[in-house]
DNA sequence: TGTTATGTACACCGCCCTGTGTGCTTACAG
DNA sequence: CTGTAAGCACACAGGGCGGTGTACATAACA
């Protein structure tokens, strides 16, 4: 046991600092935006000093590239590991947006930061591509005549709902959902040999 | 002519600062975004002492909302009032956008300020509905079988080419153009029965 | 025990930002 | 020509920012 240390995660007896400022991040960044939200006031509400958040990030760009790879497994695997939902609902649950997100992290941080350089904005691609890749997986399973178009199509999907619930103020999901519906069942043939699709709503 | 002063535009015999200052706006809240140009380098580019600046805008969030209002004319109409174009192209013809558009500074502009109350947010938001309002008109033109369900349709859809063209900085608008092409015509009964279609579309 | 990694407290630096104060120049109207 | 308003040059205030230096405290392990 006198090895753990030097983890990846570089931790090894402290009480925790690391994990607080992430925490904080996911608040402050969220709430007020990355650039609106100073190491001062993060570090306040971290209860880190800053001397400790400057020795775990080398700055702050790289805080906000690893406070973005936190989100990959929540939303990611929360919607498509689900075995009680049909290929084709899972493929819907992806709209079914908890209110207390205001916008995808990961668009913000790349219009706030805009550098397509920057740390963050690759992780916010890298990201953005592996869920439209799952979408595919799921399009996939679903029957799906063309399914890496239909999963670009619903991450597309996605995207536009979450930039209009910003800019409008009002949850655009409802709507992308309905437009989710049909494009799924448009790729769908109609002979579709799926496993498990039973019901079929479409309106 | 001793009363033409006091204008709507203000300005009246000097020589066009307020015209040359929204001009650079427009090419560097684009270029690097908002939070990241300085009223510094903006007033430098537009070849404008920043005294004069500060006396045609009270602040740089007035600045930035009437850098907002510049773009209503351009696009919007620049798209819907092609008279060459049946409905169904015209509602089309919104996404192709030229790639000079680097993201809707619509979006970018919510997002960056990060205040719902700011005024160019607002600004921003009656842009949105008034691009959806447009589209529904058109819609509606098209024999839509609802109208206002389509442009709100459409919209959320060139929102999602903006949002994912951006993050991904891979165009996004041909992917978002086949969408639209199915969602018209799935909200266009074959059998269209409306008022103004007179030219039998070249199929 | 002492060493070392970790975290803390607080002051500090230089930079850039928005925004002003002041006095001078230019151009047009009468 | 003269008056007046538009615009200009320059310096500076005030503050927040990212980031550091220094000295000290604490926890885990040998």
């Amino acid at each position: 046991m006198t090895e753990l240390e030097k983890g990846p995660k570089g931790r090894r007896r402290g009480r925790g600092a690391r994990e607080r400022i992430l925490s904080a991040s996911q608040q402050l960044f969220r709430e007020q935006g990355i650039n609106r939200t100073g190491m001062d006031q993060l570090c306040a509400a971290a209860e880190v000093s800053k001397r400790t958040a400057y020795q775990h990030f080398t700055g702050k760009d790289e805080l906000v590239a690893e406070y973005l790879r936190r989100f990959d497994p929540s939303v990611l695997s929360g919607v498509f590991d689900r075995t009680d939902l049909t290929p084709r609902e899972r493929l819907l649950a992806a709209f079914d947006i908890p209110p207390t997100t205001p916008l995808c992290p990961y668009i913000a941080a790349a219009v706030e930061l805009h550098d397509p350089q920057h740390p963050a904005s690759q992780c916010a691609r890298d990201y953005k591509k592996a869920v439209a890749a799952r979408l595919a997986d799921t399009a996939r399973e679903a029957g799906a005549a063309d399914p890496e178009q239909l999963g670009e199509q619903l991450a597309l999907l996605i995207d536009g709902a979450a930039a209009r619930t910003r800019v409008l103020n009002a949850d655009a999901f409802p709507a992308a959902a309905a437009i989710a519906a049909v494009l799924i069942d448009n790729a769908i043939p109609a002979t579709a040999g799926d496993d498990r699709r039973r019901e079929e709503v479409s309106s």
